[in-house]
DNA sequence: AATGTCCATCGTCGATCAACGATGAGAGGA
DNA sequence: TCCTCTCATCGTTGATCGACGATGGACATT
């Protein structure tokens, strides 16, 4: 499949959407784990670049920033815990992307903020 | 500079305006402490406080948050370090209020997430 | 002056974060 | 098969967070 790596749709969601099942947890408490997830540099440099390239391979995450592999590794879960990001297996390789309805969510609710 | 008294009871905005001096700060980290500064629920419930009343004097919110007081004046000197937050010495007591400038920032930035 | 109220700060303790190297699991390519 | 590449996870270390009680300072009232 050498096709596969560079080939896979260019701006292809390689993501399944997910549908966010929110339980119990008021607005606040989503606002503030999802700002919690923001809070670091490193992870808002990820989600940029996220949201710039539709898609991203891990790898090319790590290239671009001044951090051990492992460490980017931990943001990226960070992240997909949060709901914001997602991430699919594609051959050896993993292809994030954002969940834009969470973050839209995000954006919501921090413009609720008024 | 005549009344600046107690008597100032009303929903009289007690803050002075900060310009908000951002000296090297790429978007990137001002959006991550922004976003840490939001990342706890009981920051979050303060801050929807100040915004809901135009002010606030700490004691009030002492009394609707389940938490000791010294632990919600730490929460306030977070909010008041990331800017979002600022507090004026009002007699004995001490009035916060929102950085109207910096809470439309963090909106900004958040909403420039696209 | 003495007292009471309001709030910030200190010191502490357990929990979590942030970073790293090392190791391991999967998927292809040789 | 064996090896390489990609990524997740483990284990560790130091720093920071989150909570509390206790203390102390500034101000108003007595």
């Amino acid at each position: 499949m050498a096709t596969r790596k560079s080939k896979s749709k260019s701006k292809a969601k390689c993501c399944a959407e997910t549908p966010l099942n929110l339980d119990g947890v008021s607005d606040g408490e989503l606002l503030a784990r999802l700002a919690k997830a923001v809070a670091h540099p490193a992870r808002v440099t990820i989600l940029r670049m996220l949201i710039e390239r539709d898609s991203c391979v891990c790898g090319e995450i790590v290239g671009e920033l001044p951090l051990a592999q492992s460490t980017v590794s931990q943001h990226l879960k960070i992240l997909k815990e949060s709901g914001l990001v997602q991430g699919d297996i594609d051959g050896p390789k993993v292809c994030y992307c954002v969940n834009k309805p969470m973050l839209k969510m995000l954006q919501t609710l921090v413009a609720g903020l008024k």
